[in-house]
RNA sequence: GCCAGUGUAGCUCAAGCGGUAGAGCAUCCGCCUUGUAAGCGGAGGGUUGCCCGUUCGAGUCGGGCCACUGGCUCCA
């Protein structure tokens, strides 16, 4: 008879052939699935010797993917009831929920989706016991061409095994993997969000299905709460708050999707982030660079942008019979700059950094905001090493680059290490050593990081950085990337010890990725609320009556005397509740309110944006106080 | 690009079956002289995304275009 251990140390002799649905009634436990080894399998699978379980209840954060794939089940089945002759394609769980594809006879919309939720409540209420059954491929193919359903047909086709599984609840029957729970009655906490259309397998060639978006949890508050991260994510949407706050905006018609016009306080936010990133730079020892904006056919040609790159330029345009090209990456300029003299190794490495604007060729549908755009500023650098430079330079970038995000008020990163394809470029000696230092700069600076075997360009391996935002949410920020193909193109060389010419690495890395993303990611992140070095306006003085002008406008003068950007708001006729209500709304750091008391004591009524009223306080003391926050680029205020 | 949805004043949103566009905020002008998230009154502001059609008459119905939103292999 089979042993498996349990979770809590218990071991248990099993009967011959029995399933963990069986071991969890003889360990009295409500199992609704088992993680076997680490793996989220199905109750119904049959316990083998020696295997360790952790039965999991209804409750427990690993069940939450055979939830919500049981939710998507129940969501086909809904579907199947009130629009027959649905097909059915892929129906999976994912990070936040679960979705189904479905191919409606005719096309649904949004307002369907509360009487599919209603029939999905219905289902659940039925508590149909979930059933798995095995056919074999012959069973299978008759049942589902008699169900008429292709997509599954497709599905089955590449299907290794002889022993097809289905689960039936009810009048419902689908192939599928599993794992699910034991009944519908267990889904008691659904929601659908979302309509949007998908191509059957990704591949835009083929047909646009249908795709239903829901999400499941275990209770309702952990429902509940979901729903409010999806409001506060709405709610900080940067779309949302760059208008509200003046910070940019985009004009399709007049402009051109795409781009982006930077207002005032966008614009000095902007410069707060390029002005502290090039001290930065200038003390890593990078050199700044500027290069234009477009450039003639030939060096696109050699670059090999035209040949690989083509789709993502914008046209040409036709100048004393020559064609230029705007840039889409900035590279070729810099390494022209590099060639414009014979080098030593003595003078490698070299960093050259430029907040290179870019213009990139988007397709229409995928543009979003700030952060995915078609005009855009690259925080760019190449670093143009010797071989024996190689480890020391990536260290030093990834620190840099850290360094950097940390400053701006993101702790939590994680790394992507991706490594050689199938087609590349270079000698595969070149990539292991650049692939193995990229490897042990991540492991030096004690970053989790997985590797995406085969995922490189096919110039060089790379390293991605994602960053995690306040609601949790990841970003690729940084990226270090490797090139073997471009010093070959462009024949860059160095004179070494022995006189002869040798060829450099080259890096490119990007910290911020783009202003414009970044600048989007920072408003999400920090809810339009921007850290007091960031903020556009820094502090505002707030006279009571128009009496107290003339002491706000010089309030206000001392302060920036001090180097704070402050204003006095001094337009009469409003009350300080709304003058108040105003500066929060603005999401101004600090407000300074101004009456007859203050004005005879030279003091001034500090509040913060937090709510926080710190009563009257000598103008020095203010200053001294919000010049400490914005050294520190600390977001306490 | 594709699927679904949406497009009315600077912003948020109204206008039962087609009958000739309205409110709050914002702006401007007054009054009020204000103590920690909206004081009061008045005025101006719209080619209802664009084009074509149906109709005596279109924000509303039909067609085409444009733009935006949610998405477009987290693999039975």
């Amino acid at each position: 008879m089979p042993k498996v251990s349990l979770a809590d140390g218990r071991e248990l002799e099993v009967a011959e052939g029995a399933a963990w649905a069986d071991v969890a009634r003889a360990a009295g436990i409500q199992a609704v699935a088992a993680l076997v080894d680490g793996e989220l399998r199905d109750i119904r699978d049959q316990a083998e010797e020696g295997q360790k379980v952790k039965l999991l209840t209804l409750t427990d954060p690993e069940a939450l993917e055979a939830l919500r794939h049981t939710a998507a089940h129940i969501l086909a089945q809904a579907v199947r009831r009130l629009f027959p002759g649905t097909k059915l394609a892929i129906g999976p769980a994912i990070a936040d929920g679960f979705y189904y594809d479905f191919d409606f006879p005719s096309p649904i919309t949004r307002d369907d989706l509360p009487r599919i939720e209603e029939e999905m409540a219905r289902i659940v209420s039925e508590d149909l016991p979930v059933e798995r059954v095995f056919l074999s491929r012959a069973e299978a193919e008759d049942l589902l061409k008699e169900e008429g359903e292709a997509y599954k047909l497709e599905l089955l086709s590449e299907i290794p095994d002889e022993r097809i599984s289905f689960y039936r609840q009810g009048e419902f029957m689908d192939l599928c993997r599993g794992p699910h729970l034991p009944s519908t009655g267990l889904v008691k906490h659904f929601k659908l969000l979302d309509l949007a259309g998908a191509y059957w397998r990704g591949d835009a060639t083929r047909v646009m299905l249908t795709r239903i978006y829901g999400t499941a949890f275990a209770s309702e508050e952990a429902l509940t709460e979901h729903l409010k991260w999806r409001e506060e994510a709405r709610r900080r949407d940067h779309r949302r708050l760059g208008p509200d706050l003046d910070l940019f905006s985009i004009h399709n018609e007049a402009i051109g999707a795409g781009l982006i016009l930077w207002h005032p306080k966008g614009a000095r936010v902007r410069h707060e982030i390029e002005t502290f990133w090039k001290e930065r730079h200038f003390e890593g020892g990078y050199q700044l660079v500027y290069t234009p904006h477009i450039g003639r056919a030939r060096l696109w040609q050699t670059s090999g942008h035209l040949d690989f790159y083509r789709e993502g330029m914008y046209s040409p345009m036709d100048i004393e019979g020559q064609e230029f090209f705007l840039k889409p990456m900035n590279c070729p300029f810099h390494i022209a700059i590099y060639k414009s003299k014979t080098r030593s190794y003595r003078e490698l490495p070299i960093r050259y950094a430029e907040l290179g604007t870019v213009y990139r060729y988007e397709r229409s549908g995928v543009l979003h905001g700030l952060l995915r755009v078609r005009g855009f500023t690259q925080d760019d650098a190449h670093i143009i090493c010797r071989p024996d430079q190689v480890e020391e330079e990536i260290r030093k970038v990834l620190n840099f680059a850290l360094d950097m995000l940390r400053e701006f008020g993101f702790s939590e990163f994680s790394a992507h290490l991706s490594t050689r394809p199938a087609k590349f470029v270079g000698a595969p000696e070149d990539w292991d050593r650049a692939t193995e230092a990229l490897r042990r700069a991540v492991e030096a600076e004690g970053l989790g990081y997985d590797v995406k075997e085969g995922e490189g360009a096919f110039y060089g391996p790379k390293i991605d950085i994602d960053i995690e935002d306040s609601l949790r949410r990841a970003w690729q920020l940084t990226t270090i990337q490797f090139d073997f193909n471009l010093p070959e193109r462009f024949d860059m060389t160095y004179v070494g010890e022995d006189g002869r010419k040798h060829r450099p690495y080259m890096i490119h890395r990007a910290l911020l990725g783009s202003l414009e993303r970044f600048f989007g990611i920072l408003i999400e992140h920090y809810g339009g609320a921007f850290p007091a070095w960031l903020s556009p306006v820094q502090a505002v003085v707030l006279p009571i009556a128009e009496e107290q002008i003339p002491y706000a406008e010089e309030v206000a003068g001392k302060l920036r005397a001090a180097g704070i950007r402050a204003e006095a708001w001094t337009r009469g006729g409003k009350t300080l509740r709304y003058l108040i209500r105003e500066a929060q709304l603005q999401k101004i750091p600090y407000m300074l309110v101004c009456g007859a008391r203050e004005a005879g004591a030279g003091t001034a009524a500090l509040r913060l944006r937090t709510g926080q009223d710190l009563g009257p306080q000598p103008v020095e003391e203010i200053i001294s106080r919000i010049r400490a926050a914005i050294s520190s680029h600390s977001p306490e205020l």
